[in-house]
RNA sequence: GCGCAGGUGACGGAGUGGUCAAUCGUAGCGCGCUGUAAACGCGCCGCCUUCGGGCUACACAGGUUCGAAUCCUGUCCUGCGCACCA
């Protein structure tokens, strides 16, 4: 295998944030020896997003250069749950909940990934095999002090908010990962640092070469503030539909689009440089749509999604292909089938958006949550600005 | 274990016997403007309602009172201090 200077360069430097230790991560991947690149994937999230692609990407990038993937499934340490970034302290997860969400996880991340030449493995074979005496040896690689030290313990001690020792502990056994899967190279987000670094340290102890760290930035959401995540809710999933995963594109903050052309799409650095100076924001923002819908569902979809975009929202038309609902009764009450259709979580939600005019029948505003509605079937019912329904009488 | 402080809606955080379904901010939702951007404006934001109102809520369980988120007792939970070095 032999890497040339220009694939290594990209390596090291494209949509990564921070390299330790850079020169003798530069030297490894020069040297053609294939290397051990570790990425610790949590077992709470079944589903990925753009923010967990940036970092499988970087590690796409590694195999297509010849190393291996290691994927280390932390279904131990996912009893323990990280603590970083968190603000309190996690509730621990079941062993079924960890398998269910592997396996859809797994499944995600072959859209990124060659799965076929990566490794799995999972830390609870070898954390519920080891004894007293390893965990002991595994306790004093690490300081207390280092540990309190970190900005988001530092916080939650400030703000009066409780650690538990099992929290404290959960860099080292992260680190004890890489000692057991040897790895040469940890990749991961630049909130995981810390637990990065531990894993040179814990490495260190056990007598091992220290890995190389790399990590990436963070991908805020679609509010644009907070990093993207599940629970926030400002996330585009990999198994979006391509109309909403380009939907949800288009409604990310202008200032963020250069960002998700460099960290989500394969477009050159240069290309994008010139694309943001030479295009009009909208446009820019489409084509970053396409790129990334191109990416998981093919050029096809990604064209269907546009033009969808443009049909739906440009022009105020009704969507391609909208969820049909069969309705019990041809004459319902407009509350009643807002609330049927699932468009809001209560009555009193539903009569709200009726009544602000957020409710619409082929196009004419229901304003009286107590109108009788006939359907004939095909109508199409709106509610919001984004949710369409296609009924159809049963 | 003892002492102190505290547990209020998605979150932050008011309220400390009636006028409290609970001020305010954030988040969220709808409408408007627009490029499903940003900024901004208006409205909403416990559940049900025949729109009169009804019901359930302020950790949990009891109690005092005509009346409690507010007072008392117990339980659970959290933080801080003390308890060893002094």
């Amino acid at each position: 295998m032999k890497a040339d200077q220009k694939t290594v360069e990209e390596i090291l430097s494209r949509g990564v944030e921070e390299v330790v230790d850079r020169a003798h991560l530069r030297a490894a991947l020069a040297s053609g020896r294939k290397l051990r690149v570790k990425f610790g994937v949590d077992p709470t999230s079944p589903d990925l997003h753009l923010g967990h692609a940036v970092v499988l990407r970087k590690l796409r990038e590694f195999q297509d250069a010849g190393h291996r993937a290691v994927l280390v499934v932390g279904d131990f340490t996912g009893m323990i749950g990280d603590p970083s970034g968190r603000s309190e302290t996690r509730k621990p997860l079941t062993a079924a909940e960890v398998r269910a969400n592997m396996k859809s996880y797994l499944a995600q991340a072959g859209k990124i990934l060659d799965m076929k030449k990566a490794e799995v493995a999972h830390n609870s074979s070898w954390f519920a095999k080891e004894g007293i005496t390893e965990f002991v040896r595994l306790a004093s690689a690490g300081t207390f002090q280092e540990v309190l030290h970190r900005a988001d313990f530092k916080k939650r001690i400030d703000a009066g908010q409780g650690i538990t020792f099992l929290e404290l502990l959960y860099p080292l056994f992260q680190g004890y990962d890489s000692v057991k899967v040897k790895a040469d190279v940890e990749l991961g987000g630049t909130d995981q640092t810390f637990n990065l670094l531990a894993g040179r340290r814990v490495q260190r102890h056990f007598g091992m070469p220290e890995q190389d760290i790399m990590t990436m930035p963070i991908l805020e959401g679609l509010d644009g503030v907070k990093k993207m995540s599940k629970s926030i809710g400002n996330y585009i999933g990999l198994a979006d539909k391509p109309a909403d995963m380009f939907g949800k594109v288009m409604s990310v903050p202008d200032a963020l689009v250069k960002k998700y052309f460099m960290l989500c799409t394969d477009l050159p650095s240069g290309e994008i440089e010139s694309l943001c100076r030479s295009e009009k924001p909208k446009a820019l923002k489409e084509r970053l749509g396409f790129e990334i819908v191109m990416l998981y569902r093919g050029e096809k979809a990604a064209r269907a999604a546009q033009e969808n975009f443009e049909k739906v929202f440009s022009r105020g038309e009704v969507p391609e292909d909208i969820q049909e609902v069969r309705v019990k009764d041809a004459k319902v009450a407009a509350l009643d089938l807002a609330v049927e259709l699932g468009a809001a979580k209560s009555r009193g939600e539903a009569r709200r958006l009726i009544e602000q005019g957020g409710f619409d029948v082929d196009g004419n505003a229901v304003k009286d949550p107590r109108a009788i509605l006939a359907f004939r079937g095909g109508e199409v019912v709106k509610a919001g600005k984004k949710r369409f329904f296609k009924i159809k009488i049963k």
